[in-house]
DNA sequence: GCCAGCATGGCACATCGTGCCATTCGGTCG
DNA sequence: CGACCGAATGGCACGATGTGCCATGCTGGC
């Protein structure tokens, strides 16, 4: 259905590289990739500014696509709508939830990992991660006010929880009861968002890593899904960047 | 911001009088607003039809209002897009289970108020109840394959999730934590949705009843927050029907 | 240096969603 | 009963959205 791309638009977008190490030495990427993925964080970018200066009303996806230096088509062809391009700010810290989660030692009990996880997660290792974190704040204030944004803001939860499931799949036990997962799932990610908005939301600045601790702790403490007797994550790797939909 | 109507489209759309009684000598709506209720329901049940049929991606928003017998600028008043025709379809049971449970009588612990409303939401009442579940379930499964189908159902669950908060508050002790408040809604919204979902994609056709409540008791058993000592629901009726969001 | 592949830009076009105005119909008051 | 008022509808126009198609230019491999 789509021309060009083999990754197209409504994916969970990920930056394709930056797992857990610093972008320092990546040569593995092609120039073009590089063009393309500096491309879409500057798309995110003006698109977030603009978003937060004039309400995402009163924004046009030709005025975005200006602003980010590029043609009305060639944005069209990064997302599929004016909204979506804020997406990879919000999914940012998704990837590396998910990638802290998959690679959690064998040992752990599941809601352990789990919080282990979200708190790697929510604490800016570098200061560009610092930076990104005080924008998708910025970001997460004005999503209450515009119903495109709200929308974006579900599709990503959504996509979070089904992109969880696997990852939990792979940590417990091979004979866990799929609905157990999907529930625990559904919880820890629930639980994340919560918190994510209680702390955007707040003019005291707190924790956010805490925060989230804290309300997964409540969610969660009796959904301990028994755990994979061997510390090999079945197919971590596999499961993780899947979520296409 | 719009010019005619007081419940723009966006809302939370309560078909406004069919409480727990059937509608039988409902002398209170206008007959201005009987046509309208009456409208609503024939362009949800045309968008329906023709989604199930064609897929939401062939139907037009033009081609709903053809089949309503009304004008595309008449479509739009009702709903703000094409796919958000079939929300009312979706919201039926929710609003049944929000009224259920804001009158739940005051001994009970929420968690088991949470789970009778389910139950009572879950089990047709008579044999309009139960046609309305069997057209839902056929519009559930065309769900998962349509985009904006999708979004309206994240809109949906979202929704009820913002609605659940009042109503817990008004069952839950004054002093309870509002956080605890939305924990706990996010997790009967998420095992209701969760089980319907299972319930939709099954083709053996469980109970949906039993196994919301089976999802319910999984998640929120440790999430009992206490009960209001008296049985007074602290304004039951207004917090209800609010969710303009 | 040549060539295949891919990203981009421009154009056209169907659809979407809304503001504006005229018309019609239900509900109410004299 | 007739007249008025408000609300719902329909038609029209227009900006914005999102996509197919083709030409162009640049990247990466031979």
């Amino acid at each position: 259905m789509l021309a060009h791309y083999a990754a197209p638009p409504g994916a969970l977008t990920y930056p394709a590289g930056m797992s857990a190490a610093p972008q320092s030495p990546s040569p593995r990427l092609s120039l073009t990739e590089r063009r393309k993925a500096e491309t879409e964080r500057e798309i995110a970018r003006a698109a977030a500014d603009l978003f937060s200066a004039r309400g995402a009303a009163a924004v046009t996806a030709e005025g975005i696509a200006r602003e980010a230096g590029i043609s009305l088509r060639t944005f069209y062809r990064y997302f599929r709508t004016k909204e979506e391009a804020v997406a990879p700010l919000l999914t940012g810290g998704v990837r590396r939830w998910l990638d802290v989660l998959a690679a959690a030692p064998g040992q752990l009990p599941l809601t352990e990992a789990l919080e282990r996880a979200v708190r790697q997660a929510l604490t800016p290792q570098d200061e560009a991660a610092a930076e990104a974190l005080h924008r998708t704040r910025g970001l997460l204030r004005a999503i209450p006010g515009d119903p495109g944004l709200r929308t974006v803001w579900h599709r990503v939860h959504a996509t979070t929880e089904e992109a969880l499931v696997p990852v939990l799949t792979g940590l417990a036990r091979p004979d866990a009861d799929p609905l157990d997962i999907r529930l625990l799932a559904a919880a820890a990610n629930s639980a994340m968002r919560i918190a994510v908005e209680s702390w955007a939301a707040d003019d005291a600045d707190r924790n956010p890593a805490e925060l989230a601790v804290q309300c997964l702790r409540k969610l969660t403490a009796n959904l301990d899904v028994p755990r994979a007797p061997s510390g090999r994550t079945t197919g971590a790797d596999d499961g993780a960047p899947a979520g296409t939909l």
